[in-house]
DNA sequence: AAGTGGTCTAGACCACAAT
DNA sequence: TTGTGGTCTAGACCACTTG
């Protein structure tokens, strides 16, 4: 009778013997650590089996491999962490409050040239305008300011946005795409204020999301939010 | 004679091809993809092949897989975006820009309840504190208010952080580590204004950062950055 | 030439889910 | 029972780097 739960696959055993003994400083940044063949003699496992623990590593930015030459621990002085931002109405759900959203804009507009150009149209084009204020349980948790290229997403300003997220919609219209971010704190206009329901001056939390397919810029989006009210949090990938 | 360059691995176009169809949105988020033995079938490869394929397509949370049911197109809604916050040392330094440190305190204190909860330390037991102001070319950009487990870093009140960043003294101590983040914007405090040369209530951005190991938290800083001065910046993983 | 990683194969056994 | 993914093997060929 064997217990199954003892039971760890092969190379997570290789996997977790590297990445112990890295923690422990066995390998510091920089150093050569085992050969593949050295692993498959210790292990008494297949190459396929080393490599694929070797490759996951890598893939976690745990080593770094050169053909020809070894395995290397990692420096790890860049380090990327990862900050998540989701969707404010998926959020909100998961917290158990209610979502409202109130729409203040919503037209087509020409674009001034430099929107124009960081949408990748020709200045006075056509662009969708959106600006919507989120709130959470009747408390203002957002202000959404939303250009989006019409070519990327035609039927947007169809879209009922008290019922559908423009992040949403945009997700099934342009379903794998890239974005950027920036993360900064400034604060509220006497607009913003206004739409927050906060004061002139208060600091905000403001996040600008610029979004790609391969074929051209879909949105870009500038979310301001009450620093009081509002945080993103985040964690290392180890 | 062959063209060496026109060689793309099985496995990549195996990936590639599921990735472009899931990117015209051939499989819808939550459609059934090929199986692997459809895959095996339709490439001609091994299984291992377009099994390699799969797994990272996996791991780059464009699939979803399911022992015994099938592979699927993931739901693209909880977008995790990795935002990069870098030690400002390497940060200044990369844009060519003078670094320095000034330490307002360095010190041995007891912790607070509060605290010493959140470093898994026992009410009263000493920790190790640094206050530390770091400008870029002569203008303050950073306030750091650290407070470090001293059995997880036991030297750390005899380094020189005019030379050394307690970030890359500690990363040096703890090579590997796990991170929390929470970013927020909020007013600065008299205190803080004075150190940062702000006005107090100007917008800061406030990241807060905790670092642990297995073996339990190693340090917990908070880093107030004056809002007009600087800003995250982070792309989205494809 | 020797050692390294990069990749592939053609099978195999297993756990799991749906039927 | 069938089909799925999860994993392993024991070889193999290749490209690359170093001596």
């Amino acid at each position: 009778m064997v217990s199954p739960d003892t039971a760890e696959a092969p190379y997570a055993r290789v996997k977790r013997f590297l990445k112990d003994g890295l923690e422990r400083g066995e390998w510091p940044p920089g150093a050569l650590m085992p050969s593949e063949a050295e692993l498959v003699a210790r292990f008494g496992v297949s190459r396929m089996t080393v490599n694929r623990a070797l490759r996951e590593l890598q893939g976690e930015g745990l080593v770094e491999r050169s053909q020809g030459v070894g395995t290397f621990a990692a420096q790890r002085h860049r380090l990327a962490s990862t900050l998540t931002i989701r969707d404010l109405h998926e959020e909100l759900a998961a917290r158990g409050q209610q979502h409202e959203a109130e729409v203040l804009l919503k037209a087509e507009e020409a674009a001034p040239p430099a929107l124009a150009e960081r949408l990748g149209l020709a200045p006075g084009a056509p662009v969708f305008h959106t600006v919507i204020v989120h709130r959470a349980d009747g408390l203002p948790l957002q202000l959404e300011d939303r250009y989006v290229n019409p070519a990327a997403a035609p039927g947007y300003l169809d879209v009922d946005f008290a019922t559908t997220t423009p992040t949403h919609y945009l997700l099934q219209v342009a379903p794998l795409w890239e974005a950027e971010y920036s993360v900064e704190a400034s604060a509220a206009s006497a607009e913003e204020a206004r739409r927050l329901a906060i004061a002139e001056g208060d600091p905000c939390l403001v996040v600008v999301r610029r979004t790609r397919r391969l074929d051209g810029p879909i949105t870009i989006a500038r979310l301001v939010h009450p620093g009081a009210r509002y945080h993103l949090e985040g964690g290392f990938r180890p």
